[in-house]
RNA sequence: GGUCGCAUAGCUCAGUUGGUUAGAGCGUUGCAUUCACAUUGCAAAGGUCCCUGGUUCGAGUCCAGGUGCGACCACCA
């Protein structure tokens, strides 16, 4: 043995693995299951991937336990985001998305992910991870999106699917609506509008604070809180409207802030979020005033046609000249939603979308959330995704983008005149307009998207029916392919065996988006939960404690971590110190005193092989110890029981803190350095008890350190009296 | 702003139902070393356990208030 473990062989030793067949499933023994989180199937390996090691240490613990441990890996196609990803790819050319009919664009997509897919296996298994590879699943395969659209099916069958008009955030400069995650809040000085509305007989007049007066000729409804003294006694009353002089009424709600303006705000359903809930709640009518292109619509009269500034502008000035401009305040400080790709300001629109009604499912998932049936390492995530649970409102599963999978309906032309389409035609021009005004097979070829009404009719299917039908062209929100993550991954026969799966371990902030979901799609499609503890962390963040992020420029890359210390040094490094639910600290500092650990383990071996050099020394246990054997050996099924009981408690932290303490402090430096006299009279008792000891030890420490463990474990092939010929599928000790 | 959570060494965290001198890793300092390992060994420094008050024989631990921080939600016309 070399003086210093060289973990630039751990690829030798994973290939060995790989082939001896020890990741695959072991017929015939009680099954222990885990489904690896999906990383996007565009992405590398960051350090929140890296903490998958704690899949790895279960699956290897269990593997050892004698389960028939498997741990299925897959990947998710992540829908906007990579989406985002390929078109700034585009934009790098020249191009952009609105350059190919939709097919085109998703082949485009698909064939650039398979460029990059793969890859982050292969990091995987640098990272020492037994997962099944052959099992490997893609949200895209066949088989997936097969299994969503019957869940569609179902639900739409069962009256759970409903469409209606729904508030997005829409980018008029890009064409597209965004998700959440696109949304840039940005803090801006913006004038504040107070705007006189006179009263019916013109006596009086009302006034209201207002940053977007464009839209004021849809607006119906004013609204003041019913708990408002100086303003409650105007519910009931009516106003003109101060452009089109139309009677509104004033409404009484409680989302209005009495100390906000004159605590009397204008109602704009269509064009903001939180009237649009109001103008819901209350009945009211949701009129738009802007069209997709970001211009007045018709209604809007002499303003029609222009775009929303120069509206402004001129309402403004029409209002001004009608002396109903009370006073502008030029220092509003708010906070505006941008787009992150183009920085322009989005417009809030109504547009009809898909839905499922959560009431009911939502209710069994809290079912089995308070019945402690899926339980959280740490408890305190139960009490979140209550909460979680508490808001969760119907769930919009549509989104406006190409890459995902599609929902799989269909419009018949002749029964919806009112489908509006975009396509490429025949001379590749883009064109926008109603079905009808256009050539139906020069639409269907080049087709980009279809906007169909809220009520428009359709039929459910997963291939085109025959005649003249349009398919719907958004895709599925990637939770809900992802949320059914348990259902597509294991096999049909597996349900009875291996569901629900053992362990499930992510970052906490996907426990609402993806956890939630995917309780709630087991419970509706098997009745039963997907999974029975769920393990989450929190971040992880850099040597300062600071989260990783690209902006910050602070990420680490695990991968060269690894190259530079070896992946053991990693993996427990990600460990030590980190109990469920904390920060991840990852620092070079950190990962190299792993690495000395590690070193010292690989010492440990190298001195056994020394010791036991030109020893004739039966393997047998001796009759009598000294005290400092039988001192050791207590301490040492004291370590089996304190590790075992922390992996079954999922405390890794306490178990590799337990190992690190025992093998370093107590064996190496206490009893290694007490019987080196003994050793070097080869005293049989001090033979068996290192050797015993050492080999214990190994067994332990390979959860958390597979690759210098299994390496010391074929260099002392000779010395063991483990039959196991490799250490990732030898037994654990029993305690 | 609402809800929940957190506050212990320079950093990240342990500290189990209240019970002697509050621990670990990494970091810092000093000394040693041809020993399985300098990727080492030995030793040291470093804490008003956020503040104030309370309960108790006894509080890092329980209670109340304050302060600071974080997460999520709403981010306000």
């Amino acid at each position: 043995m070399d003086k210093i473990y060289d973990h630039k062989k751990e690829r030798e030793i994973y290939n060995l693995w790989e082939k001896s067949g020890a990741f695959k499933e072991k017929p015939g023994a009680k099954p222990y299951t885990i489904l690896m989180p999906p990383p996007n199937a565009n992405a590398s390996l960051h350090a929140g991937h890296a903490m998958y090691t704690v899949d790895d240490i279960m699956i290897r613990y269990k593997r050892m336990q004698g389960y028939s441990a498997l741990w299925i890996p897959g990947m998710d196609h992540a829908g906007f985001e990579t989406q985002y990803v390929y078109e700034k790819q585009l934009a790098k050319e020249g191009k952009s998305r609105m350059d190919f009919d939709r097919e085109t664009l998703y082949k485009n997509i698909f064939d650039f992910v398979k460029g990059n897919s793969g890859l982050i296996f292969e990091q995987f298994k640098r990272l020492a991870f037994s997962a099944d590879w052959d099992r490997a699943v893609f949200t895209l395969d066949k088989n997936v999106t097969d299994s969503v659209f019957e869940t569609f099916k179902r639900m739409e069958s069962e009256g759970l699917v409903y469409r209606d008009d729904y508030i997005v955030n829409y980018c008029v400069h890009d064409g597209t609506s965004l998700a959440e995650l696109e949304v840039k809040h940005v803090e801006r000085t913006d004038p504040l509008y107070y705007i006189k509305y006179p009263t019916l007989n013109d006596k009086d007049y009302i006034i209201v604070a207002t940053t977007r007066p464009e839209p004021i000729f849809v607006d119906t409804h004013l609204a003041v809180n019913p708990a408002d003294k100086k303003n409650s006694h105007l519910i009931g009353t009516r106003v003109k409207n101060p452009l089109t002089e139309t009677e509104m009424e004033i409404i009484g709600d409680e989302f209005v802030d009495p100390d906000f303006g004159t605590g009397i705000v204008k109602l704009t359903p269509a064009h903001d979020a939180n009237d649009y809930l109001v103008a819901k709640k209350h009945n009211l009518p949701i009129i738009s005033a802007i069209d997709w292109n970001g211009r007045v619509r018709e209604i809007g009269g002499k303003y029609a046609g222009m775009k929303v500034k120069e509206a402004r502008e001129a309402i403004l000035k029409d209002l001004k000249e009608k002396g109903l401009v009370d006073h502008i305040d030029e220092s509003y400080v708010h906070s505006v939603l941008t787009c992150y790709k183009c920085g322009h300001d989005l417009e809030p629109m109504t547009t009809p979308n898909w839905f499922i009604k959560v009431k009911d499912l939502k209710e069994k998932v809290r079912q089995v959330v308070e019945d402690d049936k899926v339980r959280f390492y740490p408890p305190k995530f139960k009490r979140h995704i209550l909460a979680w649970l508490d808001i969760m409102h119907d769930w919009p599963i549509s989104r406006q983008i190409v890459w995902g999978i599609k929902i799989p309906v269909w419009y018949k032309v002749d029964k919806n005149s009112d489908l509006q389409v975009s396509f490429i035609d025949k001379n590749r021009v883009k064109k926008f307009g109603n079905i009808n005004d256009f050539d139906f097979k020069e639409v269907e070829r080049g087709l980009q998207s279809v906007r169909a009404s809220a009520n428009a009719q359709y039929v459910v299917s997963n291939q085109k029916p025959d005649g003249k039908y349009l398919p719907e062209t958004d895709t599925f929100d990637t939770w809900f392919s992802s949320g059914q993550w348990p259902m597509v991954t294991l096999k049909e026969e597996e349900f009875t065996t291996r569901f629900p799966t053992n362990f499930m371990a992510t970052l906490s902030d996907i426990l609402k988006f993806w956890i939630s979901r995917m309780i709630l799609f087991s419970l509706y499609l098997k009745n039963e939960i997907p999974f029975k503890d769920v393990y989450l962390w929190s971040m992880v963040a850099d040597a300062k404690g600071v989260k990783m992020s690209k902006s910050k420029g602070n990420v680490v890359n695990p991968i060269e971590l690894v190259d530079k210390y070896g992946a053991d040094a990693l993996r427990i490094s990600l460990l030590y110190g980190t109990p469920a639910g904390s920060k991840v600290i990852l620092s070079d500092n950190k990962v190299r005193g792993m690495r000395n650990f590690c070193n010292k383990i690989w010492n440990l071996g190298r001195y056994l092989q020394i010791s036991f050099q030109e020893t004739n020394i039966s393997l047998d246990k001796p009759k009598s110890f000294s005290k400092e054997d039988e001192e050791i050996l207590s301490e040492l099924s004291n370590l089996i029981k304190t590790v075992t009981q922390s992996l079954d408690k999922y405390q890794f932290n306490f178990a590799i803190e337990a190992l690190y303490e025992f093998v370093w402090h107590r064996l190496a430096d206490v009893y290694v350095e007490k019987t080196k006299q003994r050793i070097s009279e080869k005293d049989p008792a001090a033979l068996y008890t290192l050797r015993h000891t050492f080999f214990t030890s190994l067994i332990l420490l390979h959860p958390f350190a597979p690759f210098v463990t299994e390496a010391i474990w074929k260099e002392l092939k000779d010395l063991r009296n483990h039959p196991d010929e490799n250490l990732i599928t030898s037994s654990w000790p029993i305690v």
